[in-house]
RNA sequence: GGCGGCGUGGCCGAGUGGUUAGGCAGGGGCCUGCAAAGCCCCGUACUCCGGUUCGAAUCCGGACGCCGCCUCCA
């Protein structure tokens, strides 16, 4: 039994399926005018770790994220680039995957655009008009939120004490602040597609409303995305769901906030940093590992300081996979914990580990019990039994696999003239020359290897 | 103003009414020809003030501080 925190009823409780072993779902996606940034890759990490873990145990995810790729930020950009609205989503859609490959997400199973559904979204708009409660005014169609009697569900608050927080909107011919636009009616020289309520294009809340439903179908079983996108964008995709009697998403959770000195990094501040860059400087799976080692639901600091330190756990990792060179799994398949026997102390890891992540995906818990595991395995290797501790090396991968986390044994390609020095000390060694072997070593690390010594002989890897 | 969250050892970051989180950094030792890796040991933390309790960092009340949402945002 999987347990999840859920956002409208704010406790953790039992992730109650539509359809038993099958679980579905949406996970809002970026909108392609800009390159990713750390929060994008917080998030995207935090639900593909989500989906892994819930098909690691025997579920059948059908995981949708979806690409905005028409909207106001595109529109603007492209103008100001003097290019098209297709080619910036297009370059930025490319960054997307670019990183999410680096930082080694699985593929969603389906990943609709916004574009490919506006026939869809031109329906359910006017279908809205037709029922009363979306209407017209000069620059578009809006969506009149008095029309749904629980609006406020997901912000935990009453339509009344939302509105008087609301922030008064100059000349404005909406019925209430809260109401929002579901269709943009296109200004000259605007991207437009043709409805029978006017040429324009449609609001990013009922973009996602559509896409969701249309491809999961009512009552699909979880909706997540950021904590930022609770209110209003989920809120209002809701909002609109049931105005039209669907039984929207059955669970919602909400993914934590990057910070960065104290502060929510954000698109109004401006103090985000791409995650393209981060990338290009440190090894992708410090981020994922700095990720499992807080929770989900928690702002993260990520600055060179907290990822330098996830790199150096990392590196004790990889040490263990080296020790036992046990295969590296995670990356760009899905592990299951099916296909493995477990057996001693390996399954009770794997029951431990199973434990804190069902319960509302408590991966700090579960990486705290993976790293004693390591402590554990070494330290019987150190006794002298190798095959016992390697089991337990091997859980540990098979588990952080299971996060999507590969650990890496070293599998550096060696040239020829590298494996002639390696083979050199090991004689020099043998022979105790000393000064020779510590020659040979010095060159080996001139050459840009770290170099260890193993019962097998010399170790060569990349830093 | 409304709603929500947080304040833990040098840093990051979990957690439960009484027993070691874990990682990183640091110190000591073991192993090793040396180094690296590894192992063992060490810091004895929980914003403050009250209260409940045999016992609270963990429950209750208050204070202070910080953060988020209520506006585009992941």
């Amino acid at each position: 039994m999987i347990r999840l925190f859920d956002s409208v009823h704010g406790d953790v409780r039992e992730l109650r399926l539509r359809e038993s072993g099958r679980l579905s779902m949406y996970v809002c996606g970026p909108t392609v005018y800009d390159l990713p940034h750390l929060g994008h890759g917080r998030y995207t990490l935090v639900w593909d770790i989500a989906r892994r873990w819930f098909s690691f145990q025997g579920l059948e995810v059908r995981y949708v994220s979806n690409i905005t790729d028409i909207d106001d930020n595109i529109i603007n950009r492209a103008l100001r680039e003097n290019s098209t609205e297709e080619s910036v989503a297009a370059q930025f859609e490319q960054q997307w995957w670019d990183a999410m490959d680096l930082l080694g997400e699985m593929r969603p199973t389906d990943v609709p655009h916004a574009t490919s559904y506006v026939d869809e979204m031109v329906e359910l708009i006017a279908a809205m008009l037709d029922k009363g409660v979306a209407y017209r005014i000069s620059d578009g169609i809006y969506f009149d939120v008095s029309t749904v009697s629980d609006y406020g569900l997901l912000a935990g608050q009453p339509l009344s004490s939302l509105r008087a927080g609301a922030r008064i909107e100059a000349n404005d011919e909406k019925r209430s602040p809260l109401d929002f636009a579901l269709w943009k009616f296109a200004k000259p020289g605007e991207p437009r597609w043709q409805a029978p309520f006017g040429d324009g294009r449609p609001g990013w809340h009922t973009e996602c409303v559509v896409m969701s439903l249309g491809l999961l179908g009512d009552g699909f079983d979880l909706h997540v995305g950021g904590f930022d996108l609770k209110f209003p964008h989920h809120e209002n995709e809701r909002a609109q769901a049931v105005a039209m009697g669907h039984d929207f998403a059955r669970h919602w959770s909400h993914s934590g906030w990057v910070m960065v000195g104290g502060e929510k990094m954000s698109k109004s501040l401006g103090n985000f940093t791409s995650l393209t860059d981060m990338l290009s400087r440190v090894d992708a799976r410090a981020y994922r590992l700095l990720v499992l080692r807080s929770h989900y639901r928690s702002p993260i600091e990520v600055t060179p300081d907290t990822i330098g330190d996830a790199q150096r756990a990392l590196e004790r990792l990889d040490a263990l996979a080296r020790r036992f060179d046990v295969p590296s799994l995670g990356g760009a398949t899905f592990v299951r914990a099916s296909e493995y026997d477990w057996e001693g102390e390996a399954k009770d890891l794997y029951e431990g580990v199973a434990a804190y992540l069902d319960e509302d995906l408590n991966t700090p818990l579960a990486v705290a019990q993976l790293f004693d595991a390591v402590s554990a395995a070494n330290a019987t290797a150190d006794r002298g039994e190798i095959e016992h501790s390697r089991a337990l090396a091997q859980a540990v991968t098979i588990l952080f696999g299971a996060l999507g986390l590969a650990l890496r044994a070293s599998n550096d390609h060696v040239d020829g003239e590298s494996e002639e020095l390696v083979l050199a000390r090991d004689q020099a060694r043998a022979t105790k020359n000393w000064a020779e072997a510590d020659r040979l070593r010095d060159e080996l690390e001139q050459r840009g290897w770290v170099v260890e010594d193993s019962v097998t002989g010399t170790l060569i890897r990349r830093p």
